[in-house]
DNA sequence: CCTCTGAGTTGTGCGGTACAACTATGGAGT
DNA sequence: ACTCCATAGTTGTACCGCACAACTCAGAGG
C-alpha cells in the first residue's frame, strides 16, 4: 500500500536530515565564508544571470529583507555585481563577478567530492533507483506546493 | 560514469533542500511549538527511551550544552521527565510524558499527510526506486562519516 | 584524601531569518 | 498633470537555534 511506502519515506527522510547534519549551522566550504543560503544564490545567479532579487525571493524562498542583506554581503565580498536595470530603475540586475564564479566552482568540486564517495558506496541499481526516484520525489513535492499556492490564493 | 551520477546527485539534492524549504527556520507543526531538534530528540525518546543527554548528543549530533537547554524546555513544557539514573546519579534518565509521545504522533500524523500526498504524485516504479536508492544514500553518507571519524580518530 | 574523568549547566555571542515600517520608482485613472 | 496604488528594495528590530568556554557536581583510582 501507498501508506507503507509513506512510512518508509519518513523513515528515510528524517534520516537523510540527520545524518547529513541539516540541524547543525550552515557549513559550506571549510575555508569559504559564504552561507549555504549564499551558496544557493551565487548557483542561481551562475546558472541563469541576471536576476534581481525579487527573482531569488522566490528562488530561494526566502523574505525579501533576508535576501536583500545577502545580496549586500555578496557585492561587499565582491562575488557579484548589483547594476540598476536602465529600463526599470526599481530592479537591479544581479551578476556574478569572475570571484563570484570562482567561489562557486570550488564549492561545486567540494562537494562534488563527496557525492563521487557516495555515489561509489552504492552498487550500480541503488544509483539508478535513486536517481530515479529522488528527481521524482522534488516533482512530486513541486506539485504539492504549487497545489497549496492556488488552495491558498 | 559514476562522475555523471554525482552530478546528477547534487542537483537533485540541491533542488530537494530548496523545495523543503530547509533554508528557513525550523518548522514542524503548525500549532505546536516544538523546533525540528526537538521534534527530533521526542522521536528518538519514543522509540528508545530511557536515554541520557549524553545519547541524545550523539544521536542528534548537537552540543551537550544545546541538548542540555532543549531537554530542559521539553521538560518546562512536561512533554519529558528528567529523572537521575540511581546507579550513577550523573545521568538523567530521559522518558516522554503521555502528553510527550502524544504531540510525537500528532506530529508523525501531520507529517504522514504530506507524505501520502507525495507517494500519490509518483508513479509506482518511481516509488519504489525512492525507496531503494534513498536508504541506500543514508547508508552511504553514514559509511563515509564514519570513514571520517575514524581518520580523524 | 586528592586528582581525574565524565555528565550536565550557565554565560555569552553569533548567524540567519522574519516582520514591520520605510523610501523610491513606475504605472494608471480621472 | 496630479493622485493613488503597486512594486523593488532597505532598514530597524527581534527571535531562535546553535556553538564555545567556563563552570558545578558526581563518581572512580591512586
Amino acid at each position: 500500500m501507498t501508506d507503507d511506502a509513506s512510512v518508509r519515506l519518513h523513515e528515510a527522510l528524517m534520516e537523510l536530515i540527520q545524518v547529513a547534519g541539516l540541524l547543525q549551522p550552515d557549513q559550506t566550504l571549510p575555508g569559504e565564508s559564504v552561507s549555504m543560503s549564499q551558496a544557493f544564490a551565487l548557483h542561481e545567479l551562475d546558472v541563469a544571470a541576471p536576476l534581481s532579487q525579487r527573482d531569488l525571493v522566490e528562488r530561494l524562498r526566502l523574505e525579501k529583507s533576508t535576501v536583500s542583506r545577502m545580496v549586500a554581503d555578496l557585492d561587499r565580498k565582491a562575488l557579484l555585481v548589483r547594476e540598476r536595470d536602465p529600463d526599470n530603475r526599481r530592479l537591479y540586475r544581479l551578476r556574478l563577478t569572475d570571484q563570484g564564479r570562482a567561489v562557486h566552482a570550488r564549492m561545486g568540486r567540494h562537494f562534488h567530492q563527496h557525492y563521487v564517495r557516495w555515489v561509489a558506496a552504492m552498487s550500480p541499481a541503488e544509483r539508478d533507483a535513486l536517481l530515479t526516484g529522488l528527481p521524482a520525489l522534488v516533482r512530486a513535492i513541486r506539485q504539492d506546493l504549487t497545489a497549496d499556492d492556488d488552495a491558498h490564493a
